[in-house]
DNA sequence: TCGGAGACGTA
DNA sequence: CGTACGTCTCCGAG
């Protein structure tokens, strides 16, 4: 950290910042379309803002702080001059939005924020600095605003940002004096005489800051200037003679109150403690990660509560002493923690410690083991009736079974309790979880107490530090058990979640086999095709340009070809496939064709080639679920994303193919569930027309658009059963009356009625939507069946972008989060009825609402039952569950 | 080398 | 101006 003229030292030291002025100083120095979040809204003053405040808390050091902001109503300035500040623009829309952002910062950071009516931020920073002054704090003020330069003293320093918002010039006494020729008590008396246009307070024409410098060097202060104004000569002393009064107005107008009345006093402006949870929640939403990343490493030492770390005590068994040492220690629940590596189905363990909560620990290298011990480590992990906590145990849970050890009797994940309680968040770092919710540092106390011996190889720094691993998981699980319980979902972690990640990992280890010679042929097709289209569209275009880059796209097609411009993005104008299928419709240009074709071959062979050296030895290829990204509670799949393997088109489905059945089984199974959100829209909303349509047996969409369109089903036509399929679907997504006409490319005024009529039809479709974002407003969340939680603050927001996205998220969570429920609960069920029929068919895969299954010989029979059962009958709906299966070689031929 | 932006694959 | 994800490529900032 650089610290040089900034060092602190022990006297008390107060930072005052003038929001608006640096807010509005930020807002022009960044480009908005640079600093915007995914859903439109503005942030480049709430971030350069943010990033000031950041900048300085580090490099200065401060013991107190406060920010002032300046009040819409008029102040006494206006009362002396009607004027004040007149003729300025008016504030930008992307501006004011962001105000109130840049509160939420400051609210989250516990750093007051300061305005009175009447009164100008820099007079509440005047003030302050005054009290301060006397109380004998030195005092530092961050502003835009020139004013400031008045305050400067031997405790007074003004920080002025010179360009953009990363500099800040150090405006001490000789600062001011070398850059205007005055000192700082002289500076207001300057500044009359040159005028601020900014305030609408024109200065002497003519007289810049030079001249007046000299003018008062030569004549001490204004008064004296003012009395002996006649001396003065030429043009600029006759215009200062004729601008008298605007000089004097000036001088009694720019200066500073050092009287305002305050709530608060200097010393009571301390520092306080920020919730860095909150924080977390704000910069997710901000979508400030770098920013995050600086505040944390700024102000991790200002977290008081975080001084404690843990106090394990490190046993050491005889070799041969691990059992007994277990049944000594192991009487409830304990703390594993594993170094290593894991994924893609396996990993290798290079480290294990386990830790009761209050107990000693014990650290174990199982590579150096002798037989007995290892054999009472295996059979202590594998053993049910033992219960276990871990961090995130899918990943050991791989590399232990690779050395064929089971791990039973997992009554917490601490990441994935940390999920369930706080499912927006984007990581579940233990480290960050330890801080939350015990208040603790994860480090070991005897680094605290300054006793680390510093001679050893880091082994025994390594062992301690598994083991306050082991420790902090122990004791954030009983934490983590409360919290949950107090939200209400004690059941879904311990029925739903933790015997999931055990399914999930066998998934993983299974992997699912591929064709490695029909993954090369399509990789040869499609590349001669995407060379094809490339060499085409260069020909349509006269010259080679690079079909992959959306800017040399928008070049070729707006500048060059002139085509009409498509809809505005942050940086030009969008290329999308929707854009351009447009734009070939009414101009017809052949490049647009192959754009569109080089994009989707040159989409499908980069799939297939990224899935080319996935597979292993035995030609499979093993996805990793991540139990805990979704804020629905689904899952997801990576490395790779097995969940969005093409099938829309044609070429797509040929991928598909390439994923067979493996060596020793005899053929892939695939199950889904038909419709399931909106038999959970159903379920959820009562509406007994939406539930008749669903008990009819017949096609869904035709039932329910025969009762908008009040026609019998066989009349309903593709295109009227399409209409009504968007906005079943639609629904459950918040679509508005303007997107359902987007989309089905009608006047927004029929779709609406459209929408009316569907509602009249099923109003209790509309009762329930309207209903859940009302409970969700009220509660701050919204639920699933199985009461899986989503937090929406924003429901409560005053910025209508923010607010009206999270009222969306509130109507989808608990129908595509309910969905999740039933897809994990029947995942288990699945899995548990194999296992417990003593079948060796297996899941392979999920895909949201449908499972992938490989089926050993001679088994299909009884597996197709057992799955069509457990899955129609993992929850019991008013519209019931409906699965459909296909059977085949590939996954392709298994779709039905 | 990293990360944002744009595009696009799935449910 | 319809939700939830992950990955690829390009390209500018560091």
């Amino acid at each position: 950290m650089a610290m040089t003229a900034a060092t602190p030292d022990k006297r008390e030291r107060l930072l005052l910042l003038d929001g608006h002025s640096l807010a509005y100083r930020a807002f022009f120095a960044l480009p908005v379309e640079n600093f915007s979040t995914t859903d439109g809204q503005p942030t480049n003053a709430v971030y350069g803002f943010t990033s000031m405040l950041i900048n300085v808390l580090r490099d200065e050091q401060p013991t107190h702080i406060a920010v002032a902001f300046d009040r819409s109503e008029p102040t006494f300035r206006h009362e002396q001059y009607v004027e004040y500040k007149a003729g300025r623009q008016k504030t930008p829309d992307e501006f004011r939005s962001q105000v109130s952002l840049i509160f939420e910062v400051l609210d989250a950071l516990r750093i007051p924020r300061m305005s009175v009516a009447g009164f100008e931020a820099d007079d509440i920073i005047a003030t302050l600095s005054v009290q301060a002054s006397e109380a004998g704090m030195e005092t530092l003020v961050v502003t835009g605003d020139r004013d400031a330069f008045q305050l400067v003293n031997e405790r007074v320093t003004v920080l002025y940002p010179v360009k953009g918002v990363s500099e800040l010039a150090r405006m001490d006494p000789a600062a001011v004096e070398a850059k205007y020729g005055v000192p700082p008590e002289r500076y207001r008396e300057l500044a009359a005489l040159v005028g601020e246009s900014s305030d609408n307070l024109p200065g002497v024409p003519g007289v810049g800051p030079k001249t007046a410098a000299k003018w008062l060097a030569k004549y001490g202060d204004l008064d004296t200037l003012v009395n002996r104004v006649d001396e003065i000569k030429g043009k600029a002393g006759d215009n200062l003679r004729e601008h008298l009064s605007g000089v004097i107005r000036n001088h009694q107008i720019n200066r500073l109150d050092t009287r305002v009345g305050l709530e608060l006093t200097p010393p009571q402006l301390s520092m306080g403690q920020w919730d860095r949870e909150e924080i977390h929640t704000l910069f997710d939403s901000l979508q400030f990660r770098v920013l995050r990343e600086r505040l944390y490493s700024t102000l991790q030492a200002a977290e008081p509560e975080a001084d404690e770390g843990f106090d394990v005590r490190l046993d050491a068994p005889e070799p041969g002493g691990l059992g007994a040492w277990l049944d000594a220690n192991a009487a409830g629940r304990l703390g594993v923690a594993v170094t290593g590596s894991w994924g893609r189905g396996t990993g290798e363990i290079t480290a294990i410690a386990l830790a009761s909560k209050d107990g000693p620990a014990v650290h174990l290298d199982p590579a150096e083991l002798i037989e007995d011990d290892e054999r009472a480590l295996a059979g202590y992990l594998g053993d049910a009736a033992r219960p276990k906590a871990m961090h995130e145990a899918k990943g050991p849970m791989l590399a232990l079974a690779a050395r064929g050890i089971a791990l039973e009797g997992l009554t917490s994940d601490t990441a994935l309790a940390a999920y369930l309680a706080l499912p927006g968040q984007r990581t579940f770092d233990l480290a960050d979880l330890a801080l939350r919710y015990l208040h603790r540092e994860l480090r070991g106390e005897a680094e605290d107490s300054g006793q680390l011996t510093l001679d050893g190889s880091g082994e025994e720094e390594a062992a301690e530090a598994l083991a306050v691993r082991a420790r902090a998981v122990a004791e954030l699980a009983d934490v983590l058990d409360a919290d949950l319980e107090k939200r209400g979902a004690t059941r879904l972690l311990h029925e739903v979640e933790l015997p999931l990640v055990g399914v999930l990992a066998g998934m993983e280890r299974a992997g699912i086999a591929v064709d490695a010679d029909h993954l090369a042929g399509l990789s040869a097709t499609l590349g001669g095709q995407v060379k094809q289209q490339e060499q085409d569209a260069h020909n349509a275009v006269g010259r080679e340009f690079n079909l992959g880059s959306p800017k040399q796209v928008q070049q070729v097609l707006f500048d060059e070809l002139n085509l009409p411009k498509t809809k505005r993005t942050k940086t030009g104008y969008t290329t999308d496939s929707e854009a351009l299928s447009n734009l070939l419709e009414k101009e017809g240009h052949p490049v647009l064709e192959h754009i569109l074709r080089w994009r989707e071959v040159a989409k499908l062979k980069s799939i297939v080639d990224s899935l080319i050296p996935m597979a292993d030895d035995a030609g499979r290829i093993h996805t990793t679920f991540n139990q805990m990204v979704a804020a629905t509670g689904r899952l997801s799949s990576t490395d790779p994303n097995l969940q969005n393997i093409p099938i829309r088109t044609e070429e797509g489905r040929r991928i598909r193919e390439a994923f067979v059945v493996g060596d020793g089984y005899e053929t892939l199974l695939t199950a889904d569930y038909s419709q399931i959100e909106l038999r959970i829209m159903a379920h959820l909303s009562e509406d007994e027309a939406l539930l008749e349509a669903f008990g009819s047996g017949a096609d869904f969409h035709t039932i329910t658009a025969s009762r908008v369109f009040g026609l019998p089903p066989e009349q309903i036509d593709s295109e009227l059963r399409a209409r009504i399929k968007a906005m079943n679907y639609g629904l459950a997504y918040g679509l508005s009356a303007y997107g359902l006409s987007q989309q089905l490319r009608i006047a927004p005024d029929e779709a609406r009625g459209l929408m009316e009529e569907y509602f009249e039809q099923f109003g209790g479709v509309r009762d329930y939507l309207r209903d859940v974002v009302a409970r969700a407003r009220r509660d701050g969340y919204t639920e699933t069946i199985l009461g899986r939680r989503r937090y929406l603050p924003d429901l409560n927001s005053d910025n209508r972008q923010r607010r009206e996205m999270a009222e969306r998220m509130a109507l989808n969570a608990p129908i595509q989060g309910s969905a999740a429920d039933i897809v994990k609960v029947a995942s288990l069920n699945v899995d548990r009825a194999l296992r417990g029929d003593g079948l060796a068919s297996r899941v392979l895969l999920q895909v949201h609402d449908e499972l992938v299954l490989e089926v050993a010989p001679g088994e299909l029979d009884r597996v197709k039952e057992l799955v069509g059962e457990q899955m129609a009958g993992a929850y019991e709906l008013r519209a019931p569950l409906e699965v459909s299966m296909g059977t085949g070689r590939t996954w392709q031929d298994a779709a039905h």
